[in-house]
DNA sequence: TTAATAAAAGATATTTTTGTCTTTTATTGA
DNA sequence: TCAATAAAAGACAAAAATATCTTTTATTAA
């Protein structure tokens, strides 16, 4: 290839600078704005999207959305109006953070195969199935012993970030 | 709503039956193709795309894009012509799987934060960092302990799955 | 040295995820 | 009851991931 060539060829980058994380960025912003949320609530205050997004930096209008979703499956609470914004009740604060995965992500992260096979099962097992289930286990011990409301008083304290 | 608008209005599902699994469906592929042909090596044969891509369960055209990188990244070897195929060599066999999953994946499985800020730290956590640092190492054990060969003798012997 | 073979490369297409914009609905306080 | 507020809903847009198709290059064996 010539240099000239060279100036006009590009690669075709098929698999760009991808990574991948374990939770979609969906799901991280979901988790992120309850964990803010459930800050508020616990200092009695409702929240608005303008401020939740500035907060945990994220992008508002895809919030709302997020926001919505969760709200219609009663695991945020919502207030229109003046006054209004989002908040969680002291049930919803004790709330599992694997509810919100689950509502957002789905159950693959719980109970999918680490190879993609369509069911993950001890008589078919991938070969990655004894050590993948320690991981799924020990994802799925975090997010149910993790409820909403866990870390309100280090997020009041200022020992965690929300925002990048 | 009345019953006849009902019939005509579908729920704008913009959060589909979404399931989000720990690697890419490409990472999945590039993992089961991977420990095929490494079983495959172990009895001395060079293996087709087509045969992979069958006994895999995924789509031809697609892996062998996958298997493309994988080769120029020197963690697979191929030749072309009659005969040909991918096979690995007996280095390639000892490379652990963490090799393959980042070339496909990136690295932000063995450093990224569960919550998507842009770094993961001691310094500035995020509330899930120290229960997702053992998530994320118990990962990077995971890969860093199975070589590409590692499954050869229990494929042989039929005890693993690897299309579904 | 040629025909057949099989991977590599390139171009294109589809689907899903992520993100934005506009309109509607509910709530509140004046 | 009206104007302001804020979430809900709906339609749309962009980007990334997944998938397909065609052409080129390297290798082998006859
Ligand atoms: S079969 Fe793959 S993780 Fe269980
Ligand atoms: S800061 Fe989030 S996992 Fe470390």
């Amino acid at each position: 290839m010539s240099f000239i060539d060279s100036v006009y060829t590009f690669a075709p980058e098929t698999f760009a600078d991808d990574y991948m994380a374990i939770f979609s960025k969906t799901c991280e912003y979901a988790m992120r704005a309850v964990f803010y949320v459930a800050q508020k609530s616990h200092e009695g205050q409702k929240v608005g999207i303008k401020e939740i997004a500035e907060q945990i930096n994220s992008p508002e209008p895809f919030l709302a959305k997020i926001l919505q979703k969760l709200s219609r499956e009663r695991l945020i609470q919502s207030v229109k109006g003046p006054n209004g914004g989002f908040y969680f009740d002291a049930v919803s604060l004790n709330r599992p953070l694997a509810d919100i995965v689950s509502a957002i992500d789905g159950n693959d992260i719980f109970t999918g195969c680490g190879l993609g096979l369509t069911y993950c099962s001890e008589s078919n097992p991938c070969p990655l199935h004894d050590e993948f289930k320690k991981v799924r286990n020990q994802i799925t011990h975090m997010l149910n012993n993790t409820t909403i409301g866990k870390f309100n008083m280090g997020l009041i304290k200022g020992k965690f970030t929300l925002n990048k």
